[in-house]
DNA sequence: CTAAACTCTGTACCTAAGCACAGACTATGA
DNA sequence: TCATAGTCTGTGCTTAGGTACAGAGTTTAG
């Protein structure tokens, strides 16, 4: 018999853990195949690839709450697909925003250390405690 | 007898849920005071001080992990402290470049999306399936 | 004095994305 | 044939930062 797809064989082509397979399957992001009478459950070649798609979207920075969205928009339009992708993109936008405030209030922390000369004084410990 | 800062007194005044003090106690970052033989235990009032500095300190992006060790370091000398907030920008600032390149990413997806006229067809499911 | 409000203690739950493992079963290679 | 390796099922644990009780005791305001 020719090599079938065990859960363990689509693990390893797809470069995921077993464990995670069995996640997604539990969690309904990818279908479980149904139990044969005997021995063990075999996948079809496209689970690999859906795994694939659900890693490559989570690198986008998708939850797999999200890709579970994407997936059942399925074949839909372009149109849908391309919307999230803007929600996605601007939630980004916002994100690095912040972080740039954030960074700017820690540059101008760290100068102000700079430019004090006693070291048992701190200027960050100083605006955390005070304000 | 006047009013004794017990645990929810505690907690009003520092602006925080009565259980995020109590979960503050079970990790260790403020002190839980001795449970006198009758009555409530009693909090000093550094105790608010040392949440609102917490607090402070998340919203700059440190966790209560490394809130934790900016505490210990206490009186410790600003040359420090100031190297804690240097590496917190530094990761700050790598989480701004990552999220650069995804954004950037999202645009380039985004923008083929518009200049594809089939509806059924999507380059992002494309993108997503191969590769 | 009594009811309402508060505290204490311990435990369980939440999200997100998995990992680990025990015990039973099954398949495969030599 | 038999050891090794894989699968199945169920359950519990992990990180981070909390929240939500229940049931018992305590304090306080009216």
């Amino acid at each position: 018999m020719a090599k079938q797809l065990t859960i363990g064989r689509v693990a390893a082509l797809s470069g995921v853990n077993i464990e995670t397979v069995r996640y997604y399957q539990r969690i309904g992001i990818i279908t479980e195949p149904a139990k044969p009478l005997e021995g063990y459950r075999i996948y079809p070649a496209e689970t690999i690839e859906r795994i694939r798609f659900i890693k490559r979207a989570q690198e986008l920075g998708f939850s797999l709450k999200e890709i579970a969205d994407l997936l059942d928009l399925g074949d839909g339009h372009c149109l849908d697909i391309m919307h999230r992708a803007e929600q996605k993109r601007d939630q980004i936008r916002k994100q690095i925003k912040d972080l740039k405030k954030l960074k700017n209030t820690l540059d101008i922390l760290i100068s102000s250390c700079h430019s004090d000369k006693d070291p048992s004084h701190c200027p960050i410990i100083e605006t955390l405690i005070t304000k």
